[in-house]
DNA sequence: ATGTCGTAACGTTTACGA
């Protein structure tokens, strides 16, 4: 089963390269972010002719998520759980049955943060403190489960090319990556480090100042992976030839591939 | 170089978020 999570920056203006690339990488499951739209006005019918179901969680203007799937989507849950006055749409989750196994999917587009510091840094990491609490209870279901999206996080040093540009911002703050850690730490998998070591691996490149021309990248968009999820992983790749393209998002994905 | 995008709005340009 081929899952894979993609910052398309805006269903409407991304529809042709969505598409274009789901005809090629043909994955199962697409856990996308920044749809930018209601869930009225995210289209079904392209999705629907190649064989996809669609849930989304969306709002006017920003963030928004949606889960593309070929089989099909049960169980679909909206929100991130801990707040009840949050509503920016950044969380939805969903189960699919494979011919082995049931897979829970979680795909989140968490807060940029920007600027340090600000109410903004500290929605981030309140964000991500539920995001921990949502975490213990995936792993308490003791099922193959992950969480994939937009994590808005520069793990270590090697995922930025340039990490001294990123010293004073929120997806590269001691107090940023330490959420993440200690998320990782609680037994999650990190889907790509657990099968690809050193630099020079990114899956964002920002549209200012030739960023991709200068190959000055980040890698923010992560699977984490429950143990049985982990058990069950044969691949974890990234599309980076996406960005080139016409019209790209300044994301590329990030897919996996389980025995499931 | 405040450098580029995508979205929305009392739109032919500005504001915001990233």
């Amino acid at each position: 089963m081929k899952i894979a999570t993609f910052n398309i920056n805006g269903i409407k203006a991304r529809l042709g390269a969505l598409t274009d690339w789901l005809d090629e990488a043909q994955p199962d499951v697409a856990i996308l972010q920044e749809i930018k739209s209601v869930d009225e006005g995210f289209p079904h019918e392209p999705f629907a002719e190649r064989g996809y179901n669609v849930a989304t969680h969306g709002q006017k203007s920003f963030n928004g998520v949606a889960i593309l799937s070929k089989l099909p989507l049960e169980d679909v849950t909206r929100g991130l759980p801990g707040d009840a006055d949050d509503d920016q749409a950044r969380w939805i989750e969903a189960t699919v049955v494979g011919p082995k196994h049931a897979i829970r999917l979680c795909g989140l587009y968490l807060p940029n943060g920007n600027p340090v510091p600000g109410p903004k840094y500290d929605y981030k990491l309140a964000w991500m403190a539920r995001l921990e609490a949502r975490a213990r209870d995936l792993l308490a279901e003791e099922m193959p489960a992950l969480m994939a999206g937009d994590y808005n996080i520069i793990p270590q040093a090697e995922d930025a090319a340039k990490p001294e540009q990123w010293t004073e911002d929120a997806l590269f703050r001691p107090e940023s990556r330490a959420a993440f850690r200690r998320i990782v730490n609680l037994g999650f998998t990190e889907a790509f480090r657990a099968r690809t070591q050193g630099p020079g691996h990114y899956s964002f490149w920002d549209y200012q100042a030739g960023a991709w021309q200068r190959n000055n990248g980040i890698r923010i968009d992560h699977f984490l992976l429950t143990p049985q999820a982990a058990d069950l992983m044969t691949d974890c790749q990234i599309d980076k030839d996406i960005r080139a393209r016409e019209k790209p998002s300044d994301h590329v994905p990030v897919w996996i591939t389980l025995d499931a």
